[in-house]
DNA sequence: CTTGACGTTGACGTAAACGTAAAGCATGAT
DNA sequence: ATCATGCTTTACGTTTACGTCAACGTCAAG
């Protein structure tokens, strides 16, 4: 039951939309994980009556959290930068605001690019260090 | 308060060493979380009488732990990331296991480095659209 | 119309990673 | 000698990020 909800059907206007045992699915996580990110106000689906309707958006958004989440952020740092990325930025000095936490955030970025670059470098090294032992046991 | 306790005295043969205060300022953190790492066993310091004395050994474990910390992953893990580097590779066996679990660490690291690098290219072409905004408004 | 299959909201539980007292040693300075 | 500092252990508290019921709604199929 991979796809959208409504596929193939009478769709006119609207998008593809997803229930949430789908989308927990597709992106490998629990209902209950993606509720509680609902919770935290990282995502907000739509309602169908009580149902929560899932569409494009709200998958990217879930992609967005999964990501940071692999980088070891915090759920709620995670919220800002994503709405970070719905703010609006009609005025100047919104703007202006956005383009500073863009900086924070990539000199947050940055570390980690670093942190990772310096892992995987002395892994290699020990690996190296490690394939000479088994050289000599040769 | 910077450097060793030792520092400039009568050190012969021994090398530096670092009360827990000195340690914890130095990588900023706090002496409960130093302890907290001691308790799950990433670090183990000697002990003069009752008080803990930290040697560069322990300096480096601590390094690498607040880096795999920044990389996301749990404190567990790396035990056993920075418990395979100190881990004898006599036997053969050991050096194949120890090798295979190499492989496992930089397929976690390379899909690290790929969440990062789309992650700062993302927020690159973010900016690019505001300071576009931005140039509107001028 | 009842049975599932899914969905919903609480509400409590839990594991990780520390924070925060509380209370006792140890040691150099006054 | 005692006083202040810094280190120690013990132990309970807190936050984050969900897991795990429980109890109920809803809707298509038999």
């Amino acid at each position: 039951m991979i796809g959208p909800m409504t596929s193939g059907a009478a769709t006119r206007t609207s998008e593809a939309t997803w229930t949430i045992a789908q989308v927990a699915e597709d992106f490998g996580v629990t209902h209950r994980t993606v509720r509680h990110y609902e919770d935290l106000g990282l995502i907000s689906p739509e309602r169908r009556g009580t149902q929560r309707v899932y569409r494009r958006r709200d998958r990217t958004r879930l992609g967005l959290i999964l990501r940071g989440k692999r980088l070891g952020f915090p759920l709620e740092e995670i919220r800002t930068i994503i709405d970070l990325f719905d703010a609006p930025r009609g005025r100047r000095t919104q703007l202006e605001y956005v383009l500073g936490q863009i900086d924070e955030r990539r000199a947050d970025l940055d570390q980690r690019l670093k942190d990772v670059q310096d892992a995987i470098a002395e892994l290699g090294e020990f690996e190296r260090r490690c394939r000479e032992d088994l050289d000599k046991l040769a």
